[in-house]
DNA sequence: CACAATTGGTTGTTATGACAACGGAAGGCT
DNA sequence: AGCCTTCCGTTGTCATAACAACCAATTGTG
């Protein structure tokens, strides 16, 4: 039996990856002048798919939880970048919409986005990227599998 | 120019997945009794390796900063698996040690941290996890390098 | 219809992650 | 020695991440 090795654990390796692109993300952003974090960005990316949806609704979108996504809406309201109103049919819930600056931060977010990523993915080929992205997928279901099997 | 879309890429790819493995090895840890979270999962592992350190080696061998491994050994200290003492050469350091019981714990957690990787795993191949482990790395130096060109 | 269970959203708590700033100590330099 | 710079650890702040608990509205069921 081999002894663990922290620097050779697949967990450890994601995460830091994972904390290095955030990071690159979050100073692109703001060396634009955007006070928008990556969490903030995933959270207009599904806005700027689709308007209206619910508090709910864009939490399953963004893999977040529900009390997360209320605290971050309301930076983002904060911020003027989205506003909420009251939904007709249901009075729990709130439909989220973009304000006009909000919609306009895709133009400059987007770009700087994929800059980050262009770099942090130089010198790797499209099969790098593809196995990259089939690779996680798949132990995302292996670790979903597990949370599905754990409901009653 | 094709259209950016938050699914497909690998940023929020890999977010989710270190989020989800991160979540994972929590609840494995909580359900064998042991209050310990990955970031301290990581500073016990260095621990494990070598006793004495101080806390900015601790912090430059887990990536975090040196304010959060402060706080994070504050509560490995309270809840009695490390203590500090002073540094006799330098006076500003401390030096890092296990308590019995923070030695003890790597019996239990080791094989629970294995455990969840093998599920993670399960169904890859041995060159997939290569991969992934060379593609991450490739991305790390992409993104250091990036960072080193920052400093003076 | 009445009541229980569910759902949408919020608040509170604990632990990170990132960052600025500080105080004490060590080192380098003149 | 005196001074400036660097370094170690800490505190403070803001935004997440995970979780428990709650209110209010809605749905399901008898």
């Amino acid at each position: 039996m081999a002894e663990f090795k922290l620097d050779d654990s697949v967990g450890f390796f994601l995460n830091r990856t994972a904390l290095y692109l955030k990071r690159e993300l979050l100073h692109a952003f703001r060396d634009a002048g955007c006070v928008v974090t990556p969490e903030q960005w995933a959270l207009l990316n599904r806005l700027w798919e689709e308007e209206g949806l619910s508090q709910v609704e864009l939490a399953q979108r963004t893999f977040n939880d529900k009390p997360n996504v209320t605290r971050m809406l309301a930076v983002l309201e904060r911020n003027g970048y989205i506003f909420r109103e009251p939904n007709e049919q249901d009075r729990r819930a709130f439909s989220v919409f973009l304000t006009a600056e909000g919609r306009q931060l895709k133009e400059s977010l987007v770009g700087l986005a994929e800059a980050v990523l262009a770099r942090a993915l130089e010198g790797l080929v499209d099969d790098d990227v593809a196995a990259l992205k089939r690779i996680l997928r798949h132990i995302d279901v292996n670790l979903l599998d597990r949370q599905d099997a754990a409901m009653p």
